[in-house]
DNA sequence: AGTGGTTTTGCAATCGATTACAAGTCAGCT
DNA sequence: AGCTGACTTGTAATCGATTGCAAAACCACT
């Protein structure tokens, strides 16, 4: 049921050959203006659509653009996906979801569906890459590839990222403008860039200020609520808690959150918390929450325009772009308790 | 840089015909298991991989399916891209996403991508339908369309659905059965049959309890928190304020337990929340948010699932199934205030 | 009418696979 | 040896568009 009319019947309807009804219907300058007129007639009138499928193998391309994930349900991604969106199908290309859940099969899949020409392009924000695959070393040329809020050293791939060390440290260091001396940061998954480079700045801005951070002051997450709670509680079980903590994220500062009013703590007069991406639903949280933005439009934008640059081969070096967050400040911080 | 080897190159190597490379390379039963051998060696040799165009574009299918929302932003939809995901590759299918933003023109694009092959299903979550669009009358079958979560009457389309009308009145059911009388209902956009089904599973349930509703106690919102915010406000502004509200969505259920707070109310002692949908964040939320669930992820593979089934033929006739919701009790609920 | 030049059109190759059909191979049997 | 039938393989058509190249049409001008 997919395909009814083809090219030749328009040709046949109109009179002309399938070049001439081929080339009207892409407003070549090739043809004469009745021709075009004719066979536009036809083909509106036989409810004709170009078979996508020939056309692709014909011009070599796909128009499709592959977004790919670690974790489809994460709400961090939703706003990328809009902003990849957005320039994808301005550009006339589609865009296909991918799913890793962190297995490298599935990575290797990805990255074979643009060695066999299912896509043209991708975006990746799984910090992973198949270590030697094909589509890394093309014959000419960049790889058709994005990095997005990931880093891949040495790969020679095109990045868009954040300064994660800066904005972590402009989140702490508004914590010690408060007045917090005792603040404790609750860490990504160590293992991954993303969640050194946060500690990376925590640290940093706690030394510059000239404080000690006590040993279990650094709790490790997940990046779930249920962590967030978890590790809140490991820092309030013991003697001098701290006044004030930094998530890595959101979802660990809601589970903080959480825990701290379980205890009878109320945020932010007893405890600050400050998070980490702005997801939607941080600002309508109660206590609304203080946190860094990541200008994730913006970033899905800005990928998917290099990526097109990349694919159209406007540009053949491996570029690195980056976004600037913003801390914004609600109402889950407060002045350090006396 | 897309593509290198081809099947010819293979049966160069393999010493073979393009045909036989062809069929050990799809398992035909036709080759014998020495050629076979020969040719998969020929292949991972040249590192080949099939063009996935041309043979689309040789088999009819594009083994795609699209996967269509309002709003691509809207965290409700995460766990059924997930579940959609995980059926759809399991079948060898890849996902195309697609954003209407409520634009009909955007809407009918969607459908002339399923008519020129770009796609060969689509699950629908937009309860629009282009009223007269080709693919809606298949020359024989049905269209490979399933709508999702939303109704679209008299089209002749397959649905997958909950029973929103029970759901609310069983929500609304459970505050009754906490003690609640003066129970007010935070109304989705009422143009849509959704806000439409919970609403009269709220009037449903009051009626039945023999409770007249105030006029002032259905305010209508827009699913957004804002909204649950401002319709939470117009609810205490006024005299005898309800100690109960119904929202149509959690985020509105969010605005309106933020409004509550900064008026002094604490949830659930003063006043209970009933939210609808079950976000991620939602048991996360302090208090957490009692709610009632829909099981997305079976919900996305259950669509999936009947999409399939159309596609292969297996089903002929537009079948509705309905998915099981559930109250899920937490802590934005409770007695009620003397 | 003939010439040259510019537009328009059509023919047929092409993209890279799959597959109907024909042809070839081989073993087993009389 | 010749025949039958089962099993492999190859040839070439096909999917439906785009496009290089050649042919045709048209126009203006001598």
């Amino acid at each position: 049921m997919n395909q009814r009319t083809k090219i030749k019947d328009i040709a046949r309807v109109a009179g002309v050959s399938t070049a001439t009804v081929s080339r009207a219907l892409s407003d070549s300058s090739l043809v004469t203006e009745a021709t075009r007129e004719k066979v536009r007639e036809a083909a509106s009138q036989l409810n004709y659509r170009a078979n996508v499928r020939a056309r692709n193998l014909r011009i070599q391309k796909s128009m499709a653009v592959l977004l790919v994930v670690r974790n489809m349900s994460n709400p961090f991604y939703l706003e990328i996906f809009k902003g990849v969106e957005a320039i994808a199908r301005a550009a006339g290309y589609v865009l296909l979801m991918g799913n890793t859940e962190d297995d490298p099969e599935r990575e290797a899949e990805y990255f074979d569906m643009l060695h066999d020409g299912q896509a043209d392009g991708m975006i990746l924000m799984t910090g992973a890459v198949p270590s030697d695959h094909v589509v890394l070393r093309p014959a000419s040329g960049l790889a058709p590839i994005v990095v997005a809020l990931e880093a891949v050293e040495d790969c020679g791939l095109a990045h868009v990222q954040i300064d994660n060390r800066a904005a972590a440290k402009e989140a702490v260091n508004y914590l010690l403008s408060l007045g917090h001396r005792r603040i404790a940061h609750i860490c990504g998954p160590l293992p991954e860039i993303l969640g050194r480079l946060r500690l990376d700045g925590y640290r940093t801005a706690m030394a510059e200020a000239g404080l000690e951070i006590p040993d279990h002051f650094e709790p490790v997450g997940d990046y779930s609520s249920q962590s967030g709670r978890e590790c809140c509680a490991s820092l309030f079980d013991r003697d001098e808690p701290p006044t004030a903590i930094f998530a890595a994220n959101d979802e660990m500062a809601f589970g903080a959150i959480g825990e701290l009013r379980r205890r009878g703590l109320s945020v932010p007069e007893d405890v600050s918390v400050v998070g980490f991406d702005n997801l939607f639903i941080s600002e309508s949280y109660s206590p609304a929450l203080t946190t860094v933005n990541q200008p994730r439009i913006e970033i899905g934008q800005t990928a998917m325009t290099m990526l097109l640059d990349i694919i159209s081969a406007r540009q053949s070096t491996p570029q690195t772009i980056e976004m600037p967050t913003e801390l914004v400040v609600r109402q889950s911080t407060g002045p350090a308790p006396l």
